[in-house]
DNA sequence: GTTAGCACTCGACATGATAGAGTGCTAACA
DNA sequence: TGTTAGCACTCTATCATGTCGAGTGCTAAC
């Protein structure tokens, strides 16, 4: 792969990106000035689609990058332009106004980075399995119910009714709330077991039936944890610009798709270790999908993840930008809320 | 208005809304039985056009109900179709399930609503202004930083971070938990005044700063109730396989707009006194919508108005089932939960 | 190795012809 | 007087046809 096959291929894709038309020689040898004619360019993308880079939607009409050209140019072609400083500075400017709620941000950003890619954004947060208890309490709401609050580590609520026996009093609950606080305190969600748990309790008789019920709760809280990750859509509909996306149905079954959890998850998936993936068209492994592309870029804090920014475009989607700009999204994210989630 | 003209408009209606075909007089003297040619319905339909309840694509194309039109039919002719009794048996089957969580019925049942009908629902529940406050805890969370714990009648739970002077132990908290339980429990959102609160409080001098905040972070509960009501949607892409949102266009600012809660908010005002109300096309007074039609009932307990159901789709709807399917359900959700929100 | 030139292909678009659905009007009928 | 059959007319949708232009591949010359 020579250099000027290089350029013209990088031509192809950013043509195309532009303009979402087939692109042609003479475009090209007219636009990009590479120093060659029309026809010497012919001759290379003859041998350019040969190679499965590039392919043609019909006989005489331009090329069209294939899949493989759009992944040889994000490996080797793409620049990391200099937008990645443009981006800086909006996003922190974005991001300046940090009184509001830490949630109310990442939604913001979301909304930011979805408008300016005209992509939809994708936000998964997994459930911090990892982060320890603050708090666990017991009210007493009504006779025969309680609700349990618990808190975790960054802040992260949860509120579950239970019932109890009509006979529990307020000194009850606080006695089991305190009891359960002293043991479990600081531990991890990963590290709470059943056998455990019972064991501390065993000696809390009269409140037996109350801590069978807590520790229901709180095993079912383990069960959903693991399922049950939050995911934050924005900009669903902004891929309805795009002018492959003019079809209705296809439309239809896109966001019918995105709408669906597991599918998103699918999406999202992506090597903890690197810092973004991007996956074009079939490598997202999904059928409903493909003619979109994702990129996720992973958000750690203390250099571990805990949760992913993705953006979702179609195949012909500014991969220069999109990366940059994701990039600058998490590194300022994590420079900003290095201990919140 | 004769008889004969309504059965004829009866029958345009009919037949557009089956088929989004403009319906010419030889269909409607074939297909229902008027036991008059079709050179007699064209008369009529002459007449109905100037009238303006139906109208014409383009000259020698069918008729199609003008909005005046399907109003005439709503008011005047629609039958309130035995789908009540399918429908009935539908919804209460489904809601059987009931151990499931509170929204989550409400949820599916949205779901449901909106598959059968094919069009986008809606749900707004009216913050319980005039619900009780059953629980309000402060508790301890890290030295400087306590969670204001809120239970109001019907299950509602809001939970709020305070800060709070670092001093300030377990049992202070506990102290002001306590007086404001005793003050403010059983009372309703509605009666809380500032001032009032003010003086219960005025003689915890310790906790003063404690008692502060948290009046504050009521204060803003109270403005943030006011605007802040809860809109649940289902069923928004079902809208996309009808004949009339082919073009992505129209889709996108159709659905773009029914992201925005003023938009729904609009769309589902509704005189509380009637059951259902039915606004069609330009009478939902929103240009963004005006090929829709929207359902609304009013979902009553005891008979407050406390939350509604709404129903958008084309104008081209079903009115009969739709209306049938909302008053059904809004019914059997009332007398499966007299007392729940 | 590069380029100019040329024949060829194919889609986009405009044009025109045709069929069919539906109407309005008129005259005849009960 | 209301109803109906018949007919001319209108308009759209559809298809075949022709033309244009963009783009290619190939060949021969540089």
């Amino acid at each position: 792969m020579d250099s000027r096959k290089q350029k013209i291929l990088e031509a192809v894709v950013l043509d195309y990106i532009e303009t979402a038309e087939p692109v042609g020689s003479r475009t090209i040898s007219k636009k990009y000035n590479l120093g060659v004619s029309s026809a010497t360019i012919r001759n290379e993308m003859a041998d350019l689609e040969e190679m499965g880079l590039i392919e043609q939607p019909h006989t005489s009409a331009g090329r069209v990058p294939s899949e493989a050209g759009y992944r040889y140019y994000v490996d080797y072609l793409m620049a990391q332009s200099d937008i990645q400083q443009e981006a800086q500075q909006m996003i922190s400017h974005a991001l300046q106004d940090k009184q509001q709620k830490v949630g109310d941000v990442l939604r913001d950003s979301m909304k930011l980075l979805a408008e300016v890619t005209n992509c939809t954004t994708v936000m998964v947060l997994d459930e911090n399995r990892g982060a320890a208890l603050q708090l666990l309490q017991l009210l007493l709401v009504e006779p025969g119910k309680a609700l349990m609050v618990i808190v975790m580590e960054g802040d992260k609520i949860e509120n579950h009714f239970l019932e109890i026996p009509k006979s529990m009093t307020k000194e009850d609950l606080e006695l089991v709330s305190a009891m359960m606080n002293q043991n479990l305190r600081g531990l991890k969600v990963d590290d709470w077991q059943r056998s455990m748990l019972e064991t501390i309790f065993q000696d809390l008789t009269r409140q037996r039936q109350v801590v069978d019920r807590a520790l229901e709760m709180l095993s079912s809280i383990l069960d959903i944890r693991n399922k049950d990750k939050k995911i934050y859509l924005d900009g669903g509909l902004n891929m309805l610009s795009q002018p492959e996306f003019q079809d209705v149905n296809k439309v239809k079954t896109l966001l019918h798709s995105l709408e669906q959890q597991e599918v998103l998850s699918q999406l999202m998936e992506a090597d903890n270790e690197t810092g973004i993936t991007v996956k074009i068209g079939a490598e997202t492994g999904l059928d409903e999908v493909k003619d979109c592309s994702v990129i996720v870029a992973n958000y750690k804090v203390k250099g571990k993840t805990v949760g992913k920014v993705g953006l979702i475009g179609p195949t012909r989607m500014d991969y220069a930008t999109a990366v940059s700009m994701l990039n600058t999204m998490a590194q300022t994210l994590e420079e900003a809320y290095p201990d919140k989630e």
